[in-house]
DNA sequence: TTGGACCGCCTTTTT
DNA sequence: GGCGGTCCAA
């Protein structure tokens, strides 16, 4: 391939760049991406052994596609390159360097609804309440314990930064945050956070490990790195430490996962973490016409900390970008929807189109509205397939077979027969001596889940514990996920019913899963995939190309469309009125107007509804966006519908 | 011990 | 409009 006329002259430098570290700094739309995959598929070209070559990316999603395209471009090798997020490659390597990272190779992963499940429960159990001053809720104690693992902070500096109002808890915290320790650690139960963590400790106390990783990994790249936090890069130097060879790319100014731990300031200390780091910055934006790299600029120009980077293209011409005020909700659905058909009658295909919005739940007038108008769309972010409560308990069964020791997959499980509570769950644990022993071969698990029949169990409930022991039974016993779904449904299914009024949706959602598993040779596999990718692992099929997309801001980094609306730019909703207070929070939504922006090659419109709405900013009546109020209208154009 | 009724508080972004 | 906590009847 002749990669000089596909790349610019910065591009090509970060391309050729092979050896050594290297800071590839941007702006949006530059071309880190393409920079990335060209640089993919040209160390595959020049004879580096594509299992050699590691790409980490925001999801897992980008990095097949990435992965895709090089392979498209230049050699199908590429298709074998390791790829994935920080998450995914770590839970892959304590897999298969289990014994040297000291962990069970048969641990669980827990997504985030498990985590706060678990910390739920141990709270409960530790009986802070009673008390007269406020406890954090479940998922605000997520928050607290993933801040101090993602920011190498102690519990104390955390609370002290960003959680003041708890600060007085610290005591109990760090009792509760010991007791969730010790629980995961007894029961082999790895959280997103622990992945990381784990691996990051495995690479520090363990040489051999370090070595044989750098050796297995002799390019390494990261996207998207403003967004990776200090842990993460601790494990890039780690994994480097034999070599030297990585290349990051980042944009300071759309670090919008700080909620999360990262923080930008990595792109600053690369150079410190790697003093013969090279530094290539790429300025030319490819993607966006300059009508709307204007209003981008502008929106980040008023940036209190300025970033001194101003976007230009060579794509001169283009309307520039207007702000459409509606009466009210269902009118800027309408607005929207109208406008997606006329673009759609002009010949624009639908992939060309996006919404996107602040919060998941901003577009839920929009897609009834999609609906009636018979516009197909796909969206993303949001609530998680994974995550909702029946998918959950139809694995907490495969969970429960796979790994008896998972606690808390038995709570889920014995949960969902009526009668049976909390009290009675702990009763069955203990005489099944789950807490005592461990159980790893099928014979062991079989005469587990019989003595569960001999359970002393109350008449009300009898019957329906010695079916589901057998549904256990039955599942060790079977190989493929997919069967032993089959077999949890015929339990689960009525179960399902009594539940929930909206049982047929779920249904549906149930034999999706089951379409899902087909895919698996292992229930362990299919557990992991699910854990690792909660909203992906649903979405990988079919990728058509007749669908809209909808998608909250966070989830279309990276991406880009023809004609995009940003829709509900109401101050209060975005920025969020939740992060108003903090400056260095509303500096985070800014950057989130900038990312969204930027998405957009040629037509961009921002629409607010007027008409009175409550949430956002209560007893104040709803007016646009403070950052795009004082925009000059000849950089944003102002519409009315009326 | 479970589960239903009631009340008050908070409401985001994701691996 | 949902979730978490509390109180009470069965
Ligand atoms: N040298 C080039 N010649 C032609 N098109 C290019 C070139 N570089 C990038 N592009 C195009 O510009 C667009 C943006 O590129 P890309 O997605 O790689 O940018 P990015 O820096 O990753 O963007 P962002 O950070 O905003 O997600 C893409 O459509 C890409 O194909």
């Amino acid at each position: 391939m002749d990669y000089e006329s596909e790349l610019n002259e910065s591009q090509y430098r970060a391309v050729t760049t092979i050896d050594g570290p290297l800071l590839i700094v941007a702006g949006a739309g530059t071309g880190k991406t393409r920079t990335l995959v060209y640089r993919v598929a040209r160390l595959v070209e020049t004879g580096v052994r594509p299992e050699s070559v590691l790409l980490l990316t925001f999801t897992r999603r980008a990095a097949t596609s990435m992965l895709a395209r090089a392979a498209s471009l230049a050699d199908s090798r590429c298709q074998r390159v390791s790829g994935g997020t920080f998450h995914s490659m770590a839970y892959a390597v304590l897999r298969k360097y289990a014994e040297l990272a000291g962990v069970e190779r048969s641990f669980t992963v827990l997504d985030s609804s498990d985590t706060e499940d678990l910390i739920d429960l141990l709270r409960r159990q530790m009986n802070f309440r009673g008390k007269e001053r406020r406890f954090p809720r479940k998922r605000t104690l997520c928050a607290i314990f993933s801040m101090a693992a993602n920011k190498l902070m102690p519990l104390g500096d955390v609370l002290k930064r960003y959680y003041p109002q708890f600060a007085r808890e610290k005591g109990d915290l760090e009792q509760l945050l010991n007791a969730f320790e010790s629980y995961k650690r007894e029961r082999q139960m790895l959280t997103y956070d622990d992945l990381l963590v784990r691996l990051r400790d495995a690479l520090e106390e363990n040489q051999e490990l370090c070595q044989r990783l750098s050796e297995q990994y002799r390019y390494i790249m990261v996207d998207e790195y403003q967004d990776t936090n200090r842990l993460q890069a601790q494990i890039v130097r780690l994994m480097t430490a034999a070599h030297d060879n990585v290349a990051v790319v980042g944009d300071e100014c759309q670090a919008i996962y700080s909620f999360r731990g990262a923080s930008f300031k990595n792109m600053l200390e690369f150079p410190e973490l790697f003093p013969k780091a090279q530094l290539i910055k790429l300025e030319e934006n490819f993607r966006s016409s300059q009508p709307i790299l204007n209003l981008a600029n502008e929106i980040i120009s008023d940036a209190s900390e300025s970033y001194a980077k101003r976007l230009f293209s060579r794509m001169t011409e283009g309307e520039p970008p207007m702000l459409v005020s509606a009466g009210d909700e269902n009118e800027q659905s309408r607005f929207v929807a109208e406008r997606i058909e006329e673009l759609r009658e002009e010949g624009v295909p639908l992939h060309e189109i996006a919404v996107l919005f602040r919060a998941s739940s901003h577009s839920f007038d929009l897609e009834i509205e999609l609906g009636k108008h018979g516009i197909p769309f796909r969206k993303f972010g949001g609530i998680k397939f994974a995550e909702s409560a029946h998918i959950k308990d139809a694995l907490s069964f495969l969970r429960v077979a796979l790994n008896p020791a998972d606690t808390l997959s038995w709570f889920r499980a014995l949960k969902l027969i009526d009668h049976i509570g909390d009290a009675t769950v702990q009763q069955i644990l203990d005489h099944l001596g789950i807490e005592r022993r461990e159980f790893r071969t099928v014979r062991a698990k079989e005469s587990l889940f019989n003595r569960l029949k001999q359970f002393p169990a109350r008449a009300s409930y009898k019957d329906q514990l010695i079916k589901l022991a057998h549904v256990l039974r039955t599942i060790v016993e079977q190989k493929s996920p997919h069967a032993q779904l089959s077999t949890v449904l015929r339990l689960y299914r009525p179960i399902l019913k009594s539940r929930y009024d909206d049982y047929p949706r779920r249904q549906r959602d149930l034999e999706h899963l089951q379409a899902i598993a087909k895919r698996y040779k292992s229930a362990a596999e299919l557990l992991a995939d699910v854990a690792l990718d909660p909203s992906d692992a649903a979405q990988r099929d079919g990728r058509g190309s007749g669908y809209v997309t909808l998608s909250t801001v966070h989830s279309a980094k990276g991406l880009e469309w023809n004609t995009l609306f940003v829709i509900w730019m109401t101050d209060g909703w975005f920025p969020s009125s939740r992060s108003v207070e903090e400056f260095e929070d509303l500096e985070e939504e800014r950057r989130l107007l900038y990312v969204a922006a930027t998405r957009a090659k040629q037509h961009l419109y921002f629409t607010y509804p007027l008409g009175a709405y409550r949430g956002g900013m209560p007893d104040a009546p709803p007016v646009v966006s403070r950052f795009l109020e004082f925009i000059p209208d000849t950089i944003l154009s102002r519409a009315t519908l009326m």
